[in-house]
DNA sequence: TTTAAAATTGTTATAATATAACATTATGTA
DNA sequence: TACATAATGTTATATTATAACAATTTTAAA
């Protein structure tokens, strides 16, 4: 072959995945996903597991753990996933990443009754948002 | 059956699901649990799966989300797993959870952009514990 | 520009986690 | 008692995720 797909740092299959999970309004779940590309020549689990391992890994998209399921990462200043926070409607299941500065800064520099301190954090949110309420 | 199981509040494959959990010094899986109480009697993954639902419920154990196991409440404070946090070694895997106050007040009252509070968090904190440092 | 290492892909099979659905028994309470 | 609710037992199956191996593509160094 000899068009190369690295304008950015994606390959084919990370490229496609991360297209779809970006332009979703809510979290995808992978066998979602994998019915969702199979026509473009994507058949089997490990394939999309291992991109979605890969976009995690960058920090392209996060896993909203309560969920099984993966969003795209709206949030500049989480440093490749090392301090998430995520709403979660208990009613609509809609998921929106919370990027607030004080709150990071809150939680990064969280140590614990001995001292410690963590180099990563996920936090998840459940209520109700503004239209479910 | 006559001699009831009722001194506390908890069923019999509750609280012999609860036992192990509270006894053990790591998270639980639902299988590792399934295979450690067929002696008991409990035999299939609903069984288990359905004591481990009402454990959550009540807030006597509360799941780790990113490892799918169960660890025993140490927290009086967090209120049926209203507000609940961890600590995570990425080496060992020791699951500790977190009772700190001024935390739990933190993200209790946290409100996002639009002014959103919600009614419950979990917080997974990830780093490696003192052994492992 | 060859070439070797690293990353990515393709593929089959299977492991691990979790629930549906239905029949039965036990428990709490009017 | 007798009715509603909760808990149990059971089989089957759905959902989520990885192991293992072969092949190809990409990167970057010689």
């Amino acid at each position: 072959m000899d068009k190369m797909y690295k304008e950015n740092n994606l390959s084919k299959n990370q490229q496609i995945i991360f297209d779809l999970i970006d332009k979703s309004s809510e979290p995808l779940k992978a066998y979602t996903i994998l019915f969702s590309v199979q026509k473009k020549g994507i058949k089997a689990p490990p394939q999309v597991y291992r991109a979605l391992d890969k976009l995690v890994e960058t920090g392209k998209i996060h896993k909203i753990e309560s969920k099984n399921a993966f969003v795209a990462c709206r949030n500049s200043n989480c440093e490749i996933s090392k301090a998430t926070a995520f709403s979660i409607c208990e009613s609509c299941e809609m998921v929106d990443e919370i990027n607030d500065d004080k709150l990071t800064k809150y939680l990064t520099n969280f140590s614990d009754k001995k001292g410690t301190k963590y180099k990563r954090f996920n936090l998840e949110f459940f209520g109700l948002c503004k239209k479910c309420k």
